[in-house]
DNA sequence: TTATCATATGAATATCTGTTCATATGATAA
DNA sequence: TTATCATATGAACAGATATTCATATGATAA
């Protein structure tokens, strides 16, 4: 019960009424910044990650994938599903071989700018 | 057994030797992209992304976030130590108050590419 | 000092997510 | 057709993680 009421102090008397309503008018829509959380998402794990930076020089069948990361061919079937339903990679068949590339130019400068902050 | 000796041959057989080899050679390396999807991966969760774009235009109060998207102070204060952990956001003590910041403006440049970014 | 407030933190819980296993699909060759 | 191969997928499991609850800390004022 103390801490419910500091809370309810904390939450509704404390707040700087003004600093609040000006920055709730100049925040992104809530559902922009929840499809943003989302896109980052998709890069934050070093599976997809690695994936991604595999794609960024040529294309690449599952196989070679799979043997030149040292995962399973499951594993990055999976991940290659996830990094296509978000427009990160497209495939292209041939014959048995399902070959992916990275998806446009638009991914290749947001890797590209990976690397870039990484260095700083 | 049939399902790993599947694997067996499409790891070890079909491999495009050459290709993979080249590939190695210009992939940044390891740990510099488990770094990244760490980085990425900060990004990637909608409360965290809600407080980083809501320090977007000014510092704030641990108080001022809470109320201003509904969260309770301990998730807040929770998350801020991930970011500030991150070296996201810095922290400047004022009396009881505790604001927050976005730690330089390359963070606001990432913000800013974000929302570039989903107006594709 | 004591009381109060703003924030921080540890533990527990619940949810989410990546991998594995088993199996299915789609394509080629015999 | 059947056999084989490359890839895809559903279910189960395990590990990670965000939130909540209870409590602690650090600061101000009385």
């Amino acid at each position: 019960m103390e801490t419910k009421k500091a809370i309810e102090k904390c939450e509704f008397l404390c707040v700087h009424e003004d600093v609040v309503r000006e920055v709730l008018q100049t925040m992104p829509q809530e559902e922009i910044l929840y499809d943003l959380a989302e896109f980052f998402k998709v890069f934050g794990d070093s599976t997809r990650i690695r994936i991604l930076y595999a794609l960024r020089e040529t294309e690449l069948c599952v196989c070679d994938i799979a043997g030149l990361l040292g995962l399973t061919q499951t594993a990055v079937s999976h991940q290659l599903r996830v990094l296509k339903s978000s427009k990160l990679v497209k495939a292209r068949r041939s014959g048995k071989t399902v070959f992916y590339s990275l998806d446009d130019d638009h991914i290749h400068s947001i890797l590209d700018m990976g690397i870039h902050h990484l260095r700083e």
